[in-house]
DNA sequence: CTAACACTTGAACAGATGTTCATATGTTTT
DNA sequence: AAAACATATGAACATCTGTTCAAGTGTTAG
């Protein structure tokens, strides 16, 4: 009994059809909800949260992202590159040297919120 | 994990050390950068992403998802339980089912600062 | 009690991810 | 021209991640 093009999974029992039918319409494309969670997985490595605050405090080349975070200047770049991808950075050649900065306001609100997020949830295990 | 100075990296000539020495203080805590990457890791999976967009519209059971998702109930349940514990999401027992709803606002913000982001910059391949 | 149900959990496997190493590109200096 | 420098890139490797499958809770109905 196919109530719904949805359900099958469980017995009419459990799934409510009057939930899903009003759920369903309001979900994003399937690419839309893909490209998104590309975005996060951006976000969601500890070289690249580091590179992105070392860029909010100033424009700053390839050698010294790497002697701050006192990381191969290799893995700096490869990482460089999949936030260039994620438009998160530009850069921008000066002689032998290039300049990397943040490309977008949306990082600092992004970031900012996920800190709150942490502050108020994990933030105070021994309070 | 030989925290030396800056720099070695480079010779002196490529790394600025009045910027490094400006941008190091301003860094969080390494602890406080990993959890903040740990949690836009949960972010960063289609599947979650979609129950998370699922979520802002009702309070819903498990299998509900799944049917929306069209996917295992089992599959749905490990993801639900790394929602959790990033405290994303809270559950609610009545009876046998359990209902889940988004814990938290800054979920929204998250979300929406993303999807703004990807509209702006990977929206338009073909505008 | 037992059966049925909604959900959880652990092990296992395929696929993805980040760093390293070696090499390549592009720019400036000599 | 070649050498020196800043950065980029490809392959390889170990590690991590998400799904499936099978078995485990906990709750309600008969």
């Amino acid at each position: 009994m196919a109530r719904s093009k949805y359900a099958e999974v469980c017995e009419e029992v459990c799934t409510h059809p009057e939930i899903l039918g009003r759920v369903a319409p309001e979900m994003p494309d399937e690419e839309r909800l893909y490209d998104l969670a590309e975005l996060f997985k951006v976000f969601g490595d500890t070289t690249r949260i580091r590179i992105l605050y070392v860029l909010f405090e100033s424009e700053m080349c390839v050698c010294d992202i790497a002697a701050l975070l006192n990381m191969t200047q290799s893995a700096i770049s490869h990482q460089l590159r999949i936030l260039k991808q994620a438009r998160l950075v530009r850069s921008r050649r000066e002689g032998k040297t290039i300049f990397y900065a943040l490309d977008d306001d949306h990082v600092r609100t992004v970031i900012g919120q996920g800190m709150e997020h942490i502050e108020e949830k994990h933030g105070r295990k021994r309070a």
